[in-house]
DNA sequence: CGAAGCCTTGATGCGCCTCAACGTACGTGG
DNA sequence: CCACGTACGTTGAGGCGCATCAAGGCTTCG
């Protein structure tokens, strides 16, 4: 996690956090973060840490991991580029609720919790779309609350990889490419399942031709398909 | 739903979200609201409504409930009493994203969305207190995740019973007594199983004289052997 | 080149849903 | 106030979805 500098405006200007706010007001901000690198597999918060610091991805993508009482892990969300993280502040906890562990190489921006009350004074358009921010978060939760207790695995299972991929899909000649390292074990953390669960879904839908899978990595072929199982129409 | 007058700030003055306001700022709020009652059953607003109020809860239990494409209803929470509700604008949405449904008579306070903006900059600390309710709300929601993937059903239904026990719970010469009705069908759709599957465990644990349980009625006689299997430490 | 991590596939079993039938308390209206 | 209808609760039988246990193949990396 090296420390970096010459930051300029036009990296945040048009992420959602920071919409409607003037450029002079968007360097205020910037002047007062860090930037930071953090390499595929680091972990940069534990849950129960301090909140010191909230953080913006620049680049990259995050898992936000829970670890049960037993030791069971499970993937609470993944964070992609230009999204906020570890703003425990703006939910008034002073410690983080999980893990954020760099899925790959990570560029993020950081600020101290100190100057959390300060912008958020200073810009109420930035208080506001954080609001919003854990607003659909908290919304994304509680639609997972109901997949589990309605849904089968099939269906959970096709449902969170068809959300990936318009999350964090890109496009390739192929099909859908979810663009960074996910393994089986990874989905069944998503799902509430078991990796050998999905490693035989994963297989049927190959054999179908609807994806395209190998190590930690999925392409979405027939991603039309994916979504009717993910929608309950088992049949096909 | 009757509009009531003559209201007080001692009705308001203790309750989570107005700690750190003033008398005359509670006066001030208070003078904006109007106060309706709900008769049991009455649904207070829709998934989906263009959300026009938010309300507090004076008194009365309220159930939360979201239903599926398919039709199965889950019970996303249980309001209180002194709780915020329907709050919808401080999360930036314009619709209620689920049912509201008093579970027993319920006297409200509610206030035109009109007038959230305003209560919110000139008190911050309403602003803040608001944050920290839905914080909390999302680490539980985040919190009943993590059981719907982890944990078996048993935990989950005595986990459920302990907490409402906890936060209704109402002291009898028996036991604790879970203060508003509620049915096998409720217990199972707030922890994603079947009313059978909730009957026979409620029956098991009758005859261990662990609850006493009845007609929409439940007592906890030794809550610490309940919060034990909700821990999964299930052999007793 | 070995070790560790990821993936696959089979066999087995059980937790819990589903289907079914009946008993019991409530409240509503004749 | 009783009779009936409706909602709630109980309990059994059966079966399926998925976890668990087990074994082996393949890829990546030091």
């Amino acid at each position: 996690m090296n420390k970096m500098t010459l930051l300029d405006v036009s990296l945040i200007k048009n992420l959602d956090p920071f919409v409607g706010m003037e450029d002079t007001a968007l360097q205020d901000v910037l002047d007062l973060s860090d930037s930071m690198h953090y390499a595929k597999g680091k972990m940069i918060f534990r849950e129960g840490d301090q909140a010191k610091c909230f953080y913006l991805l620049l680049d990259g993508h995050i898992r936000v991991v829970k670890t049960s009482p037993h030791g069971e892990q499970i993937i609470a969300r993944v964070i992609s580029s230009g999204e906020l993280f570890g703003i425990a502040k703006a939910l008034h906890r002073d410690t983080y609720p999980a893990d954020a562990v760099a899925a790959v190489d990570c560029l993020v921006l950081c600020w101290s919790n100190r100057h959390w009350d300060k912008i958020v004074n200073a810009y109420p358009s930035f208080a506001s779309n954080t609001n919003k921010t854990v607003g659909k978060r908290l919304a994304e939760t509680q639609a997972r609350v109901m997949e589990l207790a309605t849904e089968r695995v099939e269906q959970r299972v096709a449902s969170t990889i068809v959300k990936l991929a318009a999350q964090t899909g890109k496009k390739t000649n192929e099909g859908i490419l979810i663009d960074f390292p996910i393994s089986r074990q990874d989905v069944s953390e998503m799902t509430g399942t078991t990796l050998h669960t999905v490693s035989r879904l994963m297989s049927a839908w190959e054999s179908k031709g609807w994806v395209k899978s190998g190590r930690q990595k999925i392409t979405l072929l027939e991603s039309h398909k994916l979504a009717m199982v993910a929608a309950g129409h088992d049949k096909n």
